[in-house]
DNA sequence: TTGCGATATGCGAATATCGTGATATAGACA
DNA sequence: TGTCTATATCACGATATTCGCATATCGCAA
């Protein structure tokens, strides 16, 4: 594009998490992980979405730094990554604020609810 | 996409700013608009871009209810649209916060001032 | 080693988005 | 009326996203 290097640098961190989260599964994705970490299988079956489209959306918002992932056996945990970026974070947080509540989305929680009791994926 | 109805109430506003948002330019106009409004020719030399590329930018934030338009004589000037809903307010005082500072962006701010003297356009 | 379950990735078709050049519209003014 | 300026839109090619299916990889256990 034509703006500066100068301006790139303010614009692109922002720019870039925006991309990421203007997809409504991804920020349905999100939407859950608010409430904590979980396991690809689990935010497979409460959006009732295929896996590798699953995986795919994950793989964007990992790459777009919103979450991150550990390994656990076989099975791979997503959660929010901490961001150093201010206002990266604070935009996150809006998305906290927004979904916290599990009145929102409530679909997807009641999904989440049955198919992962406690100790699911063990 | 599989999501309830119930689920797309929830996600939708957000995810329409978030992708009217994963763009450099128009992040950059939103952010030159957080200062007060403007007249699409001081943006448009602003941010060194052409005018039908500028006023596409313009009409896609608009139509995702981001900014509002009023026409003066043969200007047509932008500003940010007071939201309602209320993450999708938040999302953008984040911006207003962020940009808020000509520190940030300072070549579109440096470009706007050389070009738009008080009282152009009139 | 083999086999299995969980996750990731490659590929292809449909669709969407981007920016440019040409053109259309709207308002001011003679 | 006609012309000029500012803005919007159309048509197009180029590029990017999207999602499904098939396949690959990774870790565990036998």
């Amino acid at each position: 594009m034509l703006s500066s290097a100068e301006n790139l640098e303010d614009v692109r961190p922002l720019t870039k998490v925006f991309r990421a989260l203007g997809d409504e599964t991804r920020v349905r994705i999100v939407a859950l992980l608010v409430h904590g970490e979980l396991c690809v299988c689990h935010i497979e079956s409460a959006l009732g979405i295929s896996q590798p489209n699953c995986s795919r959306q994950l793989g964007i918002l990992k790459s777009a730094g919103i979450v991150d992932s550990r390994r656990d056996g076989t099975w791979v945990y997503y959660r929010i990554t901490d961001q150093e970026h201010a206002s990266v974070k604070d935009v996150l947080d809006v998305l906290a604020k927004t979904f916290g509540s599990e009145r929102a989305l409530r679909a997807d929680h009641t999904r989440l609810k049955k198919n992962c009791g406690p100790d699911a994926c063990k």
